[in-house]
DNA sequence: CTGAAAGCGCTAACAG
DNA sequence: CTGTTAGCGCTTTCAG
């Protein structure tokens, strides 16, 4: 009978804290001492157990500490972003990281699409792993298979989204806000005729942006009733369509909001398509790395992704360290950057 | 004496099995077989179970289950790349990501930032972290210290440069053959003296880059002595300095050859804040979101990240699924992507 | 300063 | 089809 696996070198089975401490001579609970650098071990003792460690090349299991440690923390958190693949959730993703490896805390990072149930999803697979907290961005209009979460003690922190119907810790930019500066950055050239393209409504952050804009609109006496706003473009390759249709329409608007990175993209997509860049103002939400070489240079609304995740994590690991705080929303500031393509005036202006 | 937590809702423990077992009126055993999918279970136990589950909202502690479980599986793997931050790196773990979740494995990732000593502790909390597998990418030249793992029968799968002294599995991108082929593109129109900026040579990636540009002069006859190669360049702003300088010395190049997205960016402002974007041949290696609106658009050597994840991942979970592979370096074709910067002709061309 | 015993929540192996 | 017993690797508790 020949071995199942006859080119590989045997596998020698992982170490125990067992084999450690009949290696060193000494008892499990000196090595779990060592191992953990608690107190009441002698230098030669520890030489000798580090000595072990090292000549078995054993790496403590973490996941049977916990099983077995008061709290039963794990050192690990759950982070739900929109996805792994975008620069904003990517900056996000950074910032958390940095400050969970300053505590020897691992991050298990997932994707939500966009989608509830993907969201749901990835938040058991969290569960059943027992993070010790959650930073989520969330898709759901219905977070209350959550509150069962807060119950049972891990901390959640809300990112980039406020969560609906749940009284929790969160870190935004202020949509909103920077919704309606981009809008008077744009009246102010002289703009009437405003098209704001916008993500799926039920996101929280594409409605605020929505919301701002028009309430800028409304302080500028600009009639909101029949405000330009298109909703639910998923991407750049809608957004390129919509723009395209929207151009050639009888009364196309003088200036673009773009209210999302890619719909940005594909709005200049068609702009250079059509040979309009200069003709059509444009402001974006989110910065993009070409934008200050194009030319118009892109204006942009940039918010300080670093800010918002270092803040979620300082927030989450503060209440994990047992820090008794009020639930509170952080906001963090966005900016314009203004570039050429937000300074356009229409063709009807003086 | 009042309580440590007068606010919060007093924290309900979270359920166990036991518990679960005992409002459905059966053995433990039971509920870990309708938990986990097993047969031997009537339809109508499997019923009280799963109500049992629901009216607890219990969580499986997957931690403690593999921690008996035949091969001690915690269907988590870990993910080390450069950096979360990083769009290519981003682009990798989306199709890691979405193998994954498929097979219901969570991900541990973490950036190793060019940096042995991050790259070593990463791994270190990988393990303690008892993860089924690794997919790394190494910024290391000593990888002596991951011997002992695919001893200890942890799959270990490579991405995007190949390990130093190991044998194992490993996906790239054709680094040298696409550096020959942007260079010989360059060479076709033309240029003779070009210049090769890349990052860090100690990174293999880099050095495959730089091998194949002189291999390809080589070909041409184009005396390779001579041959301008700019190495560890980290980041945009040298980037910027450098190509600065290199513009005003006596024999400039007539053409930039940008081994990574970060040079490609610093060598694009030096170039338009000169006006010189119209004169200077130009390729990056890697595409950037807006390349193709730029004027003259950049000619790119596209990277197939997402191809280079999701056969790494193939890899890895195949192995964990017991396949006996033998070890492969697979490599995955890079094209280039021809906009116009590269197509422009050096000065003294007839 | 050190070690022995108990048990965390779960699943393997077996008995019914 | 179902339940009982043992024990995974560790940390807690408590006795030296």
């Amino acid at each position: 009978m020949t071995s199942p696996n006859p080119t590989a070198t045997p596998v020698r089975q992982r170490a125990t804290m067992k084999q450690v401490a009949r290696l060193a001579g000494v008892g499990t609970k000196t090595v779990s001492r060592v191992i953990n650098q608690e107190p009441n071990v002698s230098a030669a003792t520890a030489e000798r157990v580090w000595e072990a460690v090292r000549a078995l090349d054993y790496h403590v299991d973490m996941q049977a500490g916990s099983l077995r440690r008061a709290g039963g923390r794990t050192r690990t958190i759950g982070l739900l972003i929109s996805s792994v693949d975008n620069p904003f959730a990517g900056a996000i993703h950074r910032a958390v990281e940095t400050q969970a490896r300053r505590l020897g805390v691992s991050v298990l990072a997932a994707s939500m699409d966009e989608d509830p149930d993907r969201e749901a999803q990835a938040v058991k697979e969290f569960l059943r792993r027992r993070v010790d907290g959650l930073i989520l961005t969330t898709a759901s209009s219905d977070l209350s298979y959550l509150a069962s979460v807060t119950q049972h003690g891990i901390p959640i922190v809300f990112v980039d989204r406020a969560p609906v119907g749940l009284h929790a810790d969160t870190v935004t930019s202020d949509n909103s806000a920077a919704a309606a500066l981009g809008t008077r950055h744009l009246i102010g050239r002289g703009h009437r005729r405003i098209a704001m393209l916008v993500d799926n409504l039920s996101i929280s952050t594409a409605a605020e942006r929505r919301d701002g804009f028009l309430a800028e609109l409304g302080r500028a006496g600009i009639p909101t009733g029949e405000a330009i706003v298109h909703g639910d473009i998923h991407g750049a390759d809608p957004a390129e369509q919509l723009v395209r249709t929207m151009l050639s329409s009888p009364e196309p608007p003088t200036a673009i909001f773009s209210a999302q990175n890619l719909i940005t993209l594909g709005t200049l997509r068609t702009l250079y398509a059509l040979g309009m860049q200069h003709q059509v103002a444009v402001i974006g939400f989110d910065d993009l790395p070409l934008a200050d070489l194009l030319d118009p240079a892109i204006t942009v609304i940039q918010q300080d992704a670093s800010a918002i995740g270092a803040a979620a994590a300082d927030r989450l690991f503060r209440r994990l360290e047992g820090e008794q705080l009020p639930v509170e929303h952080i906001i963090i500031p966005a900016r314009l950057i203004a570039r050429g393509s937000g300074e356009i005036t229409p063709p009807d202006a003086a």
